[in-house]
RNA sequence: GCCCCCGUAGCUCAAUGGAUAGAGCGCCUGACUUCGAAUCAGUAGGUUGGGGGUUCGAGUCCCUCCGGGGGCGCCA
């Protein structure tokens, strides 16, 4: 991505703030060594700097104090630590006051802070984000190719939203690695094999042989299915049917697999059509159908290492049993069944020799499985048993738990039994309001106009709440929650992004470099704060599979945002101060507009 | 029996081991002839489930108890 912009990743540090401090504090950071050891204080090994936390002040503090003060304790000295980190943050500041290029030096409560001129900043801050523009907040090429598994819906069965908030993860986190500098590979992973798939094509047959769906696809699969599953578990002479039907599969019967490719294309169909909607892409879809022989090969082949226990002489299925293998006595990864005991395959006959497909086909460093929380157990069995096999790889396999998304009243969400909400239902509704708000607000507009923008904040609405949401705390999906567009919501910072669109517009141009010549008021200072810190946010939210960082950021950003063209006028000021203030709005429009980006969500320019 | 996750304001949730635990919703009070009020300003609201421990410093790490959810050889 963003090829154009790679000559740049020589000169420029994943940290734009950092680098912009870098020689300032790394100066300052040799000084400090050298005042203790002239003042015969421990000296700590790292000297870290962050932002200070005061509204309106712009600075970093450190604290090495308490860190030297700490070991002095733990030498014998009687002292009490915060208070000798006063006195030695104090001590040093008057070794080595003044300190070339900051404003102002203090010793506060044990920490050394240092306060930076905010309008020798200002420009270099509001530049770097101007000129980079989309690529701003990127980090450097890391040489590493990183593939994230999500979605994995199943044919001949709905699509949720249960399944979105897997969607809307894998797409944030693939984004956002993506933008810190790793190749991505988005990979999806359809079930379009197994009993379920059976026993719809079972039900078919018995009940709506020769039947087209009509209008949406997805339903029309969800509906057969939910009648197949209560008919096979209601009635054993139906369940026996269908097995047959099983058997007919097992035994490549032409008219079934065709009857199969058919009705599974129709759903790949009706899939395509909400990734689209969401803005979704794939760059490699893998399909249960083509790694199943492959998994009973590599079963055969466990059995004959003696890795796999094959029980099914007296009955039992294929398993590994992986305590046993790795000597643990206590229970840790338990027993992983790799193949049934009629020989049909499970989960697992499948993942093995899919991990192993996509390190080996597609050359990857890091295999992401967004997969919710239930199948920890299960995927910590694949992995260390891909590491038994001696594919040492199994170790940069990590799973993206997240929790479920309940319905109220604790309700599972279960395809088999009916109880979902679907995807398309949800989406129609999310635009009617939208579209409402749309008309109150901005009649002039036109209604293509209001249509798109209708879409546009809708969809920002449904995907933000599963993101600012920490993925392993329940979810539950609750209509009037799910389309509230107030608070601390997509269309807050949709909004913050319009306004700052709005006033762009009323100026016409921005305004050449330049720095601020008005004594800064606290908005604009934070508003600069903020925008400087994007890079790191980038940077956290990659290292910690973290969109949620991201989520709270934007919504962080456009508050700040709305404070600053709240209190200080932009358009109205004087010239020097409007220059100013425009460069800065666009500099916070970039910002938003990137951050909303990552998350897969659009900024509109009117709304 | 073993394992994992959650518990923070009335509700829904934030918070790199750091400074005074923050938002939104809801409640109450203000600001539109003003760059667009999908906004902003303000009030009230907390023993971070309880108890120990580690640390200079714990909502965050460890132990334990309570409450809730989930997982554990042929479901996916």
């Amino acid at each position: 991505m963003f090829a154009s912009d790679r000559s740049r990743h020589a000169i420029m540090h994943r940290s734009e703030e950092w680098m912009m401090f870098e020689q300032e504090l790394n100066n300052v950071t040799l000084k400090i060594r050298q005042s203790l050891k002239r003042l015969d204080v421990p000296i700590p090994d790292q000297i870290e700097w962050v932002p200070t936390p005061f509204e309106g002040q712009w600075g970093f503090g450190t604290n090495a104090c308490f860190q030297a003060a700490a070991v002095e304790a733990r030498a014998g000295k009687r002292v009490n630590v915060p208070a000798r980190a006063q006195e030695i943050a104090e001590t040093v500041l008057n070794d080595l006051s003044p300190i070339a290029g900051f404003i102002r030096t203090v010793a506060e409560r044990g920490y050394l802070n240092l306060y930076i001129k905010p309008a020798e900043y200002a420009q270099r801050v509001i530049d770097i984000v101007l000129e980079q523009g989309n690529v701003f907040g990127h980090g450097d090429p890391k040489n590493q190719r990183v593939m994230v598994e999500y979605s994995q819906p199943n044919t001949h069965k709905a699509f949720h939203v249960g399944h979105l908030r897997n969607v809307i993860l894998g797409g944030a986190m693939s984004n956002i690695l993506e933008f810190e500098g790793y190749d991505t590979v988005r990979a999806n992973y359809i079930g379009d094999i197994g009993w379920h798939v059976i026993q719809w094509l079972w039900c078919y047959l018995r009940f709506h042989a020769g039947e087209e769906p009509e209008g949406d696809r997805t339903r029309w699969m969800q509906d057969i299915y939910s009648e197949a599953s209560q008919l096979v578990e209601d009635n054993q002479e139906f369940e026996a049917e269908a097995r047959e039907v099983f058997a007919r599969w097992e035994h490549d019967d032409t008219e079934l697999i065709d009857l199969w490719k058919k009705t599974r294309q129709c759903s790949l169909e009706g899939f395509n059509e909400i990734y689209d909607t969401l803005g979704e892409h794939f760059d490699v879809f893998f399909y249960e159908s083509e790694v199943e022989k492959p998994g009973k090969v590599l079963v055969e082949e466990l059995i004959k290492q003696e890795l796999a226990v094959d029980e099914r002489p007296t009955g039992g299925p294929v398993v590994v049993k992986l305590d046993e293998l790795l000597g643990l006595e206590k229970e840790t990864y338990r027993v992983l069944v790799i193949l049934r005991s009629d020989g049909t395959s499970l989960y697992a006959t499948k993942d093995l020799p899919l991990a192993i497909k996509k390190f080996n086909e597609w050359q990857i460093d890091k295999s992401i499985y967004v997969i919710d929380v239930r199948q920890s157990l299960y995927l910590k069995q694949i992995f260390k048993l891909l590491e038994i096999m001696g594919f040492k790889q199994g170790k940069d396999c990590y799973h993206l738990s997240y929790e479920i998304v309940n319905l109220p009243g604790n309700v599972t969400i279960s395809s088999r039994e009916g109880t979902i909400v679907m995807f398309d239902d949800l989406i129609q509704e999310a635009f009617r309001r939208a579209h409402e708000i749309v008309e109150e607000k901005n009649p002039t507009l036109s209604e293509n106009q209001k249509k798109e923008i209708a879409q546009i904040v809708a969809l920002g609405a449904l995907k933000y709440p599963m993101l600012s949401v920490d993925n392993n705390k329940v979810a539950t999906f609750d209509w009037e929650r799910a389309l509230d567009f107030e608070g601390q919501a997509a269309p807050y910072i949709q909004y913050a992004h319009v306004r700052a669109n709005s006033i762009l517009n009323k100026a016409g141009t921005i305004p050449d470099p330049a720095p601020p010549n008005h004594e800064l008021e606290v908005q604009e200072i934070s508003l600069l704060d903020h925008l400087s810190r994007f890079p790191d946010e980038v940077t956290r939210s990659a290292n910690n599979y973290k969109p949620l960082t991201i989520a709270n950021y934007a919504y962080d950003l456009a508050r700040t945002f709305s404070e600053f063209y709240q209190h200080c006028p932009v358009l109205k000021a004087e010239k020097d101060v409007r220059f100013f203030r425009l460069r800065l709005t666009a500099a916070a429009k970039q910002t938003l507009a990137n951050s909303l980006r990552l998350l897969g969500i659009k900024a509109p320019e009117v709304m």
